[in-house]
DNA sequence: AGGGCTGGTTTCCCATTGGATACCGCCTTA
DNA sequence: TAAGGCGGTATCCAATGGGAAACCAGCCCT
């Protein structure tokens, strides 16, 4: 899921921006570091990271705490938590479709090529 | 929810492009023509429409079908309706935690003004 | 014969997204 | 004292998304 060559582009549910679902997932077991969150999410520039943690700081779904030294962590709130929910439904969904998915898309792409 | 002062925006799902889970949702009831997905989404241009309908056709999630004369309908395939099923649970959390969207994203951005 | 409707396509243009890169102050550790 | 890690910012740039407007062929109606 989190690597770069992973097809998860191809589901079609997105939350917010590219990068929104992943720092979710990454954050649902406890609170991570910026730096921790660089790790898992291969590929993410500083900037981008970012980007999306102010976005989902800006919509409540995500808190930064910043501790004592330059230590910040970003933890989920309730509503980012409950977020999870039903975006657990669309990848299980997706999970459960994936092979639908992927013929459907081979046969749409190979009716364009001729 | 079809209507262009509508706050679809702020919901934190999406799914494809900005026009694809309203053109699913057009399409619950039964098949429609091109002119008649036109009426609901209002302020949707031809083009929009087009591509919206070309990426889900070409994703599986709807088929085009051409009738005699010019008259062309759009419908859902059995993947594209089952796409309904965890778009529905999203839609539903959306609806459930709607008060909790808009004020903790009041609360973020009155953070940033000052 | 002309005007309108249908189902688009084409062109142009602009704003947003997001990657690459360089840079930054602060702190800890060697 | 220098090096490196942390948590970012600033700048530039290319690709994409998507609206506006013009256009179009084929049909139907009068």
């Amino acid at each position: 899921m989190f690597d770069p060559v992973c097809p998860s582009p191809l589901v079609p549910f997105r939350v917010g921006d590219k990068w929104a679902t992943l720092i979710l997932r990454c954050l649902q077991d406890g609170p991570r570091r910026f730096s921790e969150l660089r790790v898992p999410l291969r590929g993410v520039t500083a900037k981008s990271l970012t980007q999306s943690l102010r976005g989902l700081e800006r919509d409540g779904f995500v808190v930064r705490e910043e501790y004592e030294g330059r230590r910040v962590e970003y933890a989920l709130t309730p509503l980012g938590r409950g977020l999870l929910v039903p975006l657990d439904t669309a990848c299980e969904w997706t999970r459960e479709h994936w092979d639908e998915l992927i013929d459907a898309q081979e046969a749409g792409l190979s009716a364009t090529d001729h």
